[in-house]
DNA sequence: AACTATTTATAAGA
DNA sequence: TTCTTATAAATAGTT
């Protein structure tokens, strides 16, 4: 229908493609309006050209997610059942096994034990026992190892107030601190490490550098590890 | 174009709408094709007429679902995304509360006491204590309640027990059982009830049609219950 | 479902 | 792009 009969085959002219693709294009839409008044008929197009451009018709009083949901009804999910569908399936199945376990935790913390039989309440209690045992253990050995860790600690600081108590006898007579001793207690040198470190900071870290993270922070790294 | 020409409006003859829209819609089915041929086009077509039914044209090498799928991407955000975006933060915060419920169990129940530190030790232990303890509780109150159920139905037996052997004694001299007593201690009529029930039953039904069933299955219904 | 008079869409040109 | 117009195509009403 024109001046000339062409044939249906693409247009290799591409200004002639893209002219014929919008004439064409809205000739599609109107007659996609006409139909939707004149048969009372929703309908849905979507058109993407070779240069991505993307069209839209709707029929009024539509939107296109409404077609396409009831599209995707009656094809029957099979095909359609990705992102949007599966998400969905994802959050149910996420939301029981939510509700599982916060029954779990309930009945173990709360007064859902009504729910249970005996042999159940049984069976609970002894688990609950063992975790219980569980925890005990644990918290013994953490106490075990601050203990260790703390003994060590003692001994390293004791270690290193020797050795600076050696040097400041040995550079510096005018001794400010008073520290003649040999320093072989252990609260002096837990004092001078945790509360007085600041004071010496700049004579440690050219022969130390590493103390004022193993002294101050020690404990905190090992937690992180 | 046609014999007349026809105003766009809804075409009031059912027929005749029907099949106008069977016409019009292949003719932009064809369009829809040509189009697509033509300036190598995706094409997508939904239409849905007032009889429910559905049709679609999709152009060659696409899918409905693909032209879709571009359709959201461009169309972006605004309506669907919203619903999309949503959707996916509840999908991560279920996700997030998941893992954090059933860190809390395995806490509570393997040995991934590992992570935690004394303080929160101390916690759990005292919190297990306290679950433990309503289990406790609890398995003692059902115990007592299946004490006192036992007792009451006991009671009830002793008590047809009882209304039994007074027929018995009354209606039939011929008694060939011996059993000449009161029947109000408590051995001889559990006995009778739960041993040699069968014996009485043509004769109990009419009378307590119920005493078989509490009789011999009355604690396994309890159980159940 | 076919037919066909007529309307409508559009190819090519400006 | 838009308009023009000759012509192809679609289709309303009829059979």
């Amino acid at each position: 229908m024109g001046r000339g009969k062409i044939e249906i085959k693409r247009i290799e002219n591409t200004t002639n493609r893209q002219v014929t693709y919008s004439k064409r294009r809205n000739g599609i839409f109107k007659k996609a309006l006409e139909l939707s008044v004149l048969c009372d008929a929703k309908v849905s197009i979507i058109m993407v050209a070779t240069n991505r451009k993307l069209h839209e018709y709707t029929s009024p009083h539509t939107t296109t997610k409404e077609l396409y949901d009831l599209y995707k009804k009656a094809s029957g999910k099979s095909l359609w059942n990705s992102h949007y569908e599966r998400m969905n399936d994802n959050l149910n199945k996420l939301k029981e096994i939510n509700n599982k376990l916060r029954t779990e935790i309930r009945q173990r913390m709360d007064e859902d034990l009504n729910e249970l039989r005996l042999d159940e309440l049984r069976g609970l209690e002894q688990n609950m026992e063992e975790c219980l045992k569980n925890i005990r253990d644990r918290k013994e050995h953490q106490l075990r190892n601050q203990i260790g860790t703390s003994k060590k600690k003692t001994r390293n600081a004791e270690e290193i107030n020797r050795k600076l108590i050696r040097r400041l006898d040995g550079m510096d007579d005018d001794s400010q601190y008073g520290l003649e001793d040999d320093g072989v207690d252990d609260e002096p040198a837990i004092a001078l490490t945790n509360g007085n470190s600041h004071i010496f900071a700049f004579r440690l870290q050219p022969n130390q550098p590493n103390l004022h993270n193993e002294g101050g922070y020690g404990f905190h790294n090992l937690h992180h590890a």
